[in-house]
DNA sequence: GGGTTTCGCTACTCCAAGTATCGATACCGA
DNA sequence: TCGGTATCGATACTTGGAGTAGCGAAACCC
């Protein structure tokens, strides 16, 4: 979503497929350097990809992180129709993601490192805030728009909640995780 | 207790008491900026210290964090022989303190920001490793080295577990980090 | 006053994020 | 086949923070 441009391909160069390769570059070298030693120039170089492609299509680090995560996730299922339901079938279905042996299971440490970037956590922080909460409601009839909002809602949220862990939830642990959540959601955010 | 010396002090000049101010400075400049905020240059500029100062007293930026904390923490006080009840009282203890509205509150912001260093993360995740249980087992009857072990491995716990959220812990809350704490130091830990 | 130790200052090194520039490519439509 | 256009790659930056080196200036003891 924090992507640096959507553009139509009309004229000129197309944009090669270059998301898949660099998504896969991000997540190998999290995963064997952690957040902090996965460098840009390391990723591009384990892409095959100019660093400066990178920064065209994400605008910062961060931005690729989360791209890589919500692409690893894959399109989130939608159940309900007012928000709370939303948020909670969204909930249940990221724990559970994140759970699991596969992708969850690696991930878990990406998320743990991820989060330790202050910049990050910021990028994270802001879908806490009223303007994209509004945004979130209003965004219902836009599929697109509703499931990324979400997505970033739920993604932030499992992080705040459980991403200094790295340790996969237990089926108990999802309804806890769906109370904290929406209570917080509910309440006013500092930060 | 990552201190970069600490000799007898006989001839020459004496170190000046600028533990004191340097501690301040910390604490107020990350309580405002934030932990990556709090560069060592603003720190030592908010103590009325060289930079070079605080490096001779402290090997890092994360060593002067957790010692700042300890500082302001104050001592430990132990009950019990064994290590399970030594930590057991250790956890009961700071988990209060990061629960009281004076400095704990403050440094509940603090802890935040502090778990977002890689490098101050991977100084506490050690205290986590074999030897260092070993050397606290075997610390016992050093009073000092045991209070530093207790509290470093206390403090890294509660960063790991609750260093995200920020928001003080519930009464109801510290048994049951009493036991995710003690499963998880019985446990080999990876990382 | 001499010996010793620490302090402050300046000027570095190192490294990662992010930017600027520009020639090289790859595609479109005519 | 040939422009026009947009993207890619490569190199070389800028910026900023952590940590270090070296040296003269305190500040203390005897």
């Amino acid at each position: 979503m924090p992507r640096a441009s959507t553009p139509a391909r009309r004229p000129g160069r197309p944009r090669a497929s270059i998301d898949a390769a660099v998504f896969a570059a991000t997540l190998n070298t999290v995963r064997e350097l952690g957040y902090a030693g996965a460098t840009m120039d390391r990723i591009a170089a384990a892409a095959g990809v100019a660093k400066t492609t990178i920064y065209r299509r994400w605008l910062s680090k961060g931005a690729l992180i989360v791209d890589c995560l919500l692409d690893a996730f894959g399109p989130l299922p939608l159940e309900g129709d007012d928000r709370e339901a939303i948020l909670s079938s969204a909930i249940r279905w990221g724990a559970a993601k994140i759970g699991e042996p596969g992708v969850g299971a690696a991930f878990a440490g990406v998320f743990t490192d991820a989060v330790n970037d202050p910049a990050l956590r910021r990028l994270l922080a802001e879908r806490f805030q009223a303007p994209y909460l509004r945004a979130l409601k209003e965004a219902v009839d836009e599929p697109e728009r509703r499931l990324l909002f979400v997505i970033d809602v739920v993604v932030g949220t499992l992080l705040h909640r459980m991403g200094m862990t790295g340790a996969p939830m237990a089926e108990a642990d999802v309804d806890d995780l769906v109370e904290m959540v929406t209570r917080e959601l509910r309440a006013p955010h500092p930060e």
